[in-house]
This record gives C-alpha cells, sequence and structure tokens, in this order.
DNA sequence: GCCTAAGTACACAGGTCTGTGTAACCAAAA
DNA sequence: TTTTGGTTACACAGACCTGTGTACTTAGGC
C-alpha cells in the first residue's frame, strides 16, 4: 500500500530496513493508479468499481487520480491497453508452443485470482454501446488467432488460418468453463482436444493415439 | 408495450380486429415483468439497467414491480431461471443432433439481438461474490454438457464425459468470440472442429475426409 | 530562499440507484 | 353495495457514482 505523506515520517523515523527498500519500488503514479485499477477493475468488475473505491485503495486523493486520467472511460481503456501485452517470443518449436498454451492457461486457471478473459468480460459488461472497448476486445482476439496461425503456418498446416480459428475456440471456451464452473481440468480438456485438431491437420503432437483411427465398438441400437 | 387500464378502452373503442387478437396475450402480470426484464438485462446488461427503467418500460409503477419481486436480486434470479430452458427432444439421430446444435448457434449468432450467453455473462458482470448466480450458471453449463453426453453414449462413443466436454468448449468459444467479433462464422467454424472430434472419436459424420487420414505434406523446415 | 509541479483535504453539484411509505383508485367478487 | 386485492402516483431515504472547484502542503530544483 502506498504511503503518501508519511513516507518522509517514515524515512526519519523508521527502522532503517524500511527506508532503505524503497517499498513498493519507485513506480510513477501513473501506474501505480493503473495497477491498483487492474486489480480491482478485473477481479470485482468495472462497473462494480467506482474511482473513489481505487483512490481510498491507493491511498491518494480522488483529485489526483483524476489529474492522470481524465475520466473513468479514459482509465478504463488505459487498463486494457494495459492488459494487452504481447506475448514473448519463444524459441521452442511451434507445436510446443501451441500446445503450451493450455499449460499456461491451466496454470492460470488454478490460481484464485483468474476470472475468466478481461476483454471479454469488458465488452459483457460495458454492452453493445461502447466501441473503443469493443475495438481493443477485438484487436486483442485476432491477435491471439494470428499468434496460432503463425505456428500453424511454420509447421506447413496447409489451412492454418481455419485451424488457428479452432484453436482460439478451445481457449476462450476454457476460460469461460473456467470462469463459472472454477475448474482448470477445462484447459486439460481443451489441450487434448487441440491436439487432435492438430494431429488432424497432419502435425505430430507426440505419444498417444497410433495412425490407425480406432474404432469403438458401437452400442447395439 | 403493455397498455395497462387502456385496454377496456380499447376494447369498447378500437377495430374488432384489435379486440380478438388478445393483443400481447392475456399474460399475467410477473410474466410480463420477467419477459422485459429478460430483454434488457441481456441486451444491455444486469448492472446497466435500473428498476426504474423496467418498470418504465412497461408502463406499470415500480412498486408493482416490487410487489412481485422483493427485490433486484430476486429478478436477477426469476430472469436466469426464465433462461434455463431444457431443450425440447428431437428424433433426429443423436450426430445429426449435436452437430444441428452449431447450426443453431450460428443462426443466433447472426440475429442482432445476439449477445452472448447470458450465464456467462451474469457471472462476469456480477462478480465471483454471488454465489446465486454463480450456482445456475454452473448447472445450466453442467446441464449442456450432459446433454451432448446422452448423445454421444447413444452413439457408442468411448469416452463420451470427455468428448462432451471438449463440444461445450467449442459452443462456449464461439460463443465468446462472436461476442466480441460479430461473426457468425465462429459457430461453422466450432462446427468443422465439431466433426473433427466426432470423426476421432469414431462417429460417422458424413461427407468429407474418406476413412484414411489425410497427410498434408510437410513444410521443409 | 523561492518557485514550481504534484499531491492533499474536503466540499459539493448533479445524477443514478434500490427500496419503502402512503393515500387514492379501480375492477370484480361477495 | 361493500369489500378486497391489485394497481397507481408520488415523495423520499440513503447509498453511491462521476467529476469539479479550491485553497493548502510538500519536495525538489534553481
Amino acid at each position: 500500500m502506498y504511503l503518501g505523506y508519511d513516507w518522509a515520517v517514515l524515512s526519519s523515523e523508521e527502522d532503517a530496513r524500511y527506508r532503505m527498500a524503497p517499498l513498493p519500488a519507485p513506480q510513477t503514479m501513473k501506474e501505480r493508479i493503473l495497477e491498483t485499477a487492474d486489480k480491482l477493475f478485473y477481479l470485482q468488475g468495472i462497473r462494480a468499481i467506482g474511482v473513489d473505491t481505487i483512490a481510498a485503495e491507493i491511498g491518494i486523493s480522488k483529485r489526483t487520480l483524476y489529474n492522470h486520467f481524465p475520466s473513468k472511460d479514459a482509465l478504463i481503456a488505459a487498463y486494457l491497453e494495459r492488459r494487452f501485452v504481447t506475448q514473448r517470443p519463444s524459441d521452442k518449436p511451434p507445436a510446443e508452443q501451441i500446445l503450451a498454451t493450455f499449460d499456461s492457461l491451466e496454470r492460470r486457471f488454478a490460481a484464485k485470482d483468474f476470472r475468466g478473459c478481461p476483454f471479454v468480460n469488458a465488452v459483457a459488461e460495458l454492452g453493445p454501446t461502447d466501441r473503443a472497448v469493443k475495438k481493443i476486445a477485438i484487436a486483442f482476439k485476432e491477435s491471439r488467432r494470428l499468434w496460432f496461425r503463425d505456428r500453424l503456418i511454420e509447421l506447413g498446416v496447409a489451412d492454418a488460418d481455419a485451424l488457428a480459428t479452432q484453436l482460439v475456440l478451445l481457449v476462450d471456451g476454457s476460460i469461460a468453463q473456467d470462469l463459472v464452473r472454477d475448474d482448470p481440468a477445462m484447459a486439460r480438456a481443451a489441450k487434448e482436444a487441440a491436439k487432435v485438431l492438430l494431429r488432424n491437420a497432419g502435425v505430430d503432437v507426440g505419444d498417444d493415439a497410433p495412425k490407425p483411427v480406432k474404432r469403438r465398438k458401437l452400442a447395439p441400437r
């Protein structure tokens, strides 16, 4: 928690250990606001959180917040833009990268502070009215789809475009399911489905299921 | 729009055609409230709509609304319960039923009043706090999963449970994607993926892709 | 020591929201 | 005719929300 003016008091009177560590790090005020807004917006919902709450949580005045962001809408936009981080490049083989996506998804599901996709949630909350929010949500979804597509092209998959779309369906489906069910196993289910789709497109995803399609016996009627 | 007391006036003075057709049907007041709440909650968001707005839209007083529902929370719960309709039985073969799900999804996406899954949206909007909402959302999702599972069992699929889960991932994924992108093609993509998954489980889904798994040529590296 | 930029405290306008209280009204049943 | 149950109009309490205005304080650079 930010301490505001008590800082001076702290550095003159308190234990040196507290003085030496610049506490929550020498962040810029804007970044501190965004960080807190992110936590509250994401965890509790954009509409559920007022600017007062954000300011109070940081320990700053509402006026300061409005000195950095002209309106709540601007803060919301900044929140979403900050969430729009591009994946860092990996040197692992593309197929592994794709499947690793689902593993990381599973880890995120297991964390108790996971609350679905911030972009989908924002669109759901803010309704069809908010053009700005929708725009950035679309951009985000498309960027993720293209990430899959690039790797599929690298793998020589014929219809990389279509398969990439199918993979993002699995990602978003597992996110939605986990949001309501709190069940990280949804990520594993998505991964298994992804493997089937990849194998079907000629991608080698290792381990189980030998080439010949296994036929289960059909029930009598 | 509900006409309230003008009803009597209408039936005594207006054209007989209007009199004969019981206009919006002799609905109970509760049902009329729910119908309007449904439209507004779903289209604009639960938090975005106040009880005043609902009452005004019907043309009744806010007091009347509160005489039928003790609180907005109760109205929200009733709204979601009303949305929880069970699918009507079909005599078509199970595989067709499953695939038809995605066709109907596509039609719903194409309608301009589609705004995602009301249950997922409610959970996203109302946050992790609201136990009641989450409970009914879970029940809904599970019921849909079991619907798939029953048909897969009928088809003799070995791991019907796992495959049913994967199919609901595709459903929810396409819903989330369409919510942000407004692209009904997401339903088609989900259907194609579903076909692959079904075929992989030994289900005959007709048309393309003869038995032997088609191998695409791989890129040089 | 002075100036400036940033932050603070605090009040407040104007809006919305949920929920209640109350007296009058009307239709239809008794 | 009288009663009864559902409805209306309207005011209001009490929160909470976004956004602004203002005068004061503080830290750091000059």
